[in-house]
DNA sequence: CCAAACCTTGTAAGCGCTTACATTTATAGC
DNA sequence: GCTATAAATGTAAGCGCTTACAAGGTTTGG
């Protein structure tokens, strides 16, 4: 591979000369710059980026931390910011915490041991005050779907809480009263607050949910299950299941399935999320959307703004979630 | 942050001592190295891998080129190989190529550009010839799901022709004699070799197929869509539908539901690769496995072998798929 | 007890690039 | 045409680390 010192022999000028031409940041006369391009394509020279990060202290590159590199979820979230630094030119390093204290945490010194220039973080596990301790360091970063306090200018978040709030309020707009209710995981915040809003709803009406049709699933199918057999053996009636997110969703409606339990005339299914399959369950998946796509997107345009100074249009933190209409919920 | 020559400082011996004992490769006394690692301790002494990289040529680093970000495939590829070579303490560097031709040297050229000590690759778009010449370049890699001639050794491949025998042959046993095919995009070696194995099962039973009813999808949901939709308009009799994976069988399963038809008693559908949700779909979708997740861990295990000199157990390249029954297909 | 052989540690030359500063060259004003 | 200023280019000192090689110390065996 060719260096900068070839380039700069060929070209008869010096290294620094060669540097300003690939840098683009400074001055050089036309004709020069013709040489040294004319030698870095004669030599295919491709400029070394561990070395340019080493002397300029930037690596151009993007640690992104997700639980999970699976799951529709993470997905859409990578995609949008991948998608995002790539056209700006910078390298997205992916590592997952796992939803797991220490991993995140391992995570997260690996990221910022290879220098990146800046963090996305989905981080879930992770305490409030190692974030606001990493955030004194030099390695900025932005949080999705989380609000630290203290540092609530680098968080995107959506709002949970409206979101469970109109799930439920939908139902209840519906003539439902009896409500089951799978939850995820209680040490999530986004799981707690869409369950706030649950039961913001409910008692906006003065409604009531037995305790025994509260069951905290695990964000996952294999909790949809779970939850639903849980609510079945309650022996308690309910006519609608509002379930955390909308993977859950899928595995309640496929247990439901296996019990001859039809969605949604024994019983209404909404979901949370509006992943990409959502549309292609049976019955087609009523639920709330969670822009999580734009929002990978908006993490990256903050960290272009703000790391790199490149902009690339508005710049919002926070998120709102609707209600998107499809066939699992049914009038009563 | 503190360097080497910090730390070198204050347990009063040299840099590179103090590079040894990090590096953990070159005999130091007992007595020397607490002394370092309690130095070490005392700054908080993390590394610079940049520099690491630079003064040592090796990045630890691998570049993961995928066509998507998104999508149960990827996603479980990306998990697998993530996960072995985090264990090994490699970075993962991802690109994607969105099964663009220029996308994907592009992100091949980026990922080599940034010194990743090997790569791995989900290459779709580009030539025999480009990774021909990539593999003459100083950047080993392993391609998954395609086969190269020439660098068979650097391919992990799944018999997509046998797989594609074993669905349809599962359906001839099942009683079936009329089929339709929706077939993955033709430029696409995989989905061709899925069709052939669908053919030669055919043939092997004296059957064939209206060509109406082989329709060219895209490997998404709305493929399926349009493919079943073809197949009906065609207004010819069949009695199973094979996919050409299992997005498109969702997509159609879907649809027919849609034009209140009933699968599998209106016809059998049969899927390829098993994603996550196939057993969440109504019915769950009978399929052909495809062990994306063990593959990308055997592609990882490959480049820890022969780039770092890690062992981890048996290799393979080759892989084959296994029929997954579920409800999706029925006896006649 | 001394030389040969081995350990442990230190010295210093890079890895390929950026960038502050110095120097040279071009431009302009009078 | 000559100086004051600006523009273009060059010089050289790092960035933080690895690693040949050298040098000093310790064992070992005869």
């Amino acid at each position: 591979m060719a260096t900068i010192y070839e380039v700069s022999e060929l070209a008869g000028v010096s290294l620094a000369t060669v540097s300003r031409v690939v840098n683009k940041n400074a001055r050089v006369s036309d004709k020069t710059k013709e040489k040294v391009l004319n030698a870095m394509k004669e030599l295919g020279y491709k400029p070394n980026s561990i070395a340019q990060s080493l002397a300029s202290n930037r690596s151009n590159s993007i640690g992104l931390l997700v639980s999970e590199l699976h799951g529709p979820f993470f997905g859409a979230m990578m995609s949008g910011i991948e998608a995002e630094l790539r056209a700006a030119g910078k390298h997205t390093i992916i590592a997952s915490g796992h939803s797991d204290e220490k991993t995140e945490q391992d995570s997260i010194e690996f990221l910022v041991g290879r220098k990146c220039d800046a963090l996305i973080l989905h981080a879930e596990a992770v305490s409030d005050e190692f974030l606001l301790e990493l955030s004194k360091g030099t390695t900025p970063f932005v949080i999705i779907n989380r609000i630290v306090p203290g540092i609530e200018e680098h968080c995107i978040s959506l709002d949970n809480e409206h979101g469970g709030y109109l799930a439920t309020k939908y139902l209840i707009e519906r003539g439902h009263t009896q409500f089951a209710y799978v939850s995820g995981p209680n040490w999530k915040k986004d799981a707690r607050d869409r369950y706030a809003g649950h039961l913001r709803a409910l008692a906006e009406q003065g409604l009531t949910q037995h305790p025994k049709l509260l069951v905290e699933g695990n964000f996952q199918q294999s909790g949809g299950r779970y939850g639903l057999e849980q609510c079945l053996s309650a022996n308690l009636p309910f006519t609608a299941l509002v379930c955390g997110n909308d993977e859950m969703a899928s595995g309640a409606i496929t247990r439901a399935r296996e019990a001859d339990l039809s969605v949604p005339d024994d019983f209404s299914i909404i979901g949370f999320d509006n992943i990409i399959y959502a549309d292609y369950l049976f019955p087609k998946l009523t639920t709330i959307e969670y822009p999580v796509q734009k929002m990978g997107q908006m993490a990256a345009k903050l960290i272009l703004a703000n790391t790199y100074r490149i902009e690339t249009g508005e710049l919002t933190t926070e998120f709102t979630p609707r209600l998107i209409e499809r066939d699992s919920c049914v009038n009563l």
